[in-house]
DNA sequence: GTCTATAGAAGGATAGAC
DNA sequence: GTCTATCCTTCTATAGAC
């Protein structure tokens, strides 16, 4: 916490790895690319994180809580003041992970490595998750289950995954959809932001 | 084509090869792990293939060309039978991923091969699927045009994103379902197209 | 076409000096 | 906390017998 611009071994290694996973993938990404990215030593890794799996683990927990916090204050807000409605919790989930994914501060790469991990098969990573994130995850299956009364756990459920991939889709810019050039990234982002909404709201009433 | 139940050693390289890419990764799949499961020697691989890369390309393009055939003529039939109609066509899309991900004849997992590729970065992997499997979205995209009018062509290309990142992401099994015990996997998954369907549809109609 | 054997490179992880 | 040096494993790929 020291007012300085200097960035740790730590966080340095965090940084590194988390675009080499986004752009190599995590079993594609040696500990010999991310120390050499990061400027530091090979041993560093071990002794900061113990092992490359939790090194993994550590990635995602410094991006997540930030996100999980944000989605969580903003369904707060969402749900007193906009009681009953749908599109504010919606937007609630999607607003702050397509945020992280325009932040210049790095959270661009992370998103990429979010869609990782569900293409990967990574069990441990999995389990890191769900134990970690299932509460916010649960959070917002109440809430929209209030909102749209009449709709079963299971579809619920499935429709909550629906959400999930075509989010993690959009963000990780896998599809057609390309930015023109004369729009903002902002404006493309809020754009998609828009459309998902819209197109999950209408999904999660059918 | 023989009138035999024999595979070849190529056959179950390949076999062999999907299954563990599926689960593994491609990075995380030894070729040691292929020739074990598929019972042929080490050396095999480089016999056939020559490189663990264009084994890749083989696994993965044997499966993209089977599953965009099927998908065009599932389209062709949607639109035949019902036209007007926006369901068959998203059933022409959705059916044939998800039958490939039951069928227990190798493409048990391919589903999640493909989500990989599309999370690789690899621009030149990019281009080989756009070269190759893009006329099939742009027939669906065609499709869904006349049975959703008054779409414009942004808005259709945004939902079409979104539906298959939901296809992916529910494909690779990431999210909260998990099939349970009592249910086998063909109902699972056809429980999984047919929420689908009724979301996606719902999507693209407002 | 299929095997054994092995070369040669790269991987994760650790010991121990500083 | 950070380094050098190294251990041991595993990998891809190939050479050469059959």
């Amino acid at each position: 916490m020291a007012a300085t611009a200097h960035f740790s071994t730590k966080d340095r290694i965090l940084g590194a790895a988390e675009e080499l996973f986004a752009q190599f993938g995590f079993t594609g990404t040696s500990l010999r690319q991310v120390t050499s990215r990061a400027s530091v030593n090979i041993a560093a890794v071990n002794y900061h994180f113990g092992s490359k799996e939790n090194l993994v683990n550590e990635v995602f927990r410094r991006r997540m809580d930030d996100m999980s916090a944000q989605r969580l204050a903003a369904l707060k807000t969402a749900l007193e003041q906009c009681p009953g409605e749908l599109e504010p919790i919606l937007a609630a989930f999607v607003e702050p992970a397509l945020a992280l994914a325009q932040d210049k501060h790095g959270g661009g790469a992370f998103v990429r490595v979010v869609a990782r991990a569900y293409a990967e098969k990574n069990d441990s990573l999995r389990k890191f998750l769900s134990d970690h994130y299932g509460h916010v995850l649960r959070e917002f299956a109440k809430a929209i289950a209030a909102a749209v009364p009449g709709l079963s756990k299971e579809e619920l459920y499935w429709r909550l995954d629906f959400l999930a991939g075509a989010l993690t889709y959009a963000m990780a810019d896998f599809g057609l959809i390309k930015r023109p050039a004369g729009v903002t990234e902002a404006a493309h982002r809020e754009r998609a932001a828009r459309e998902l909404i819209l197109f999950a709201a209408a999904g999660f009433k059918s």
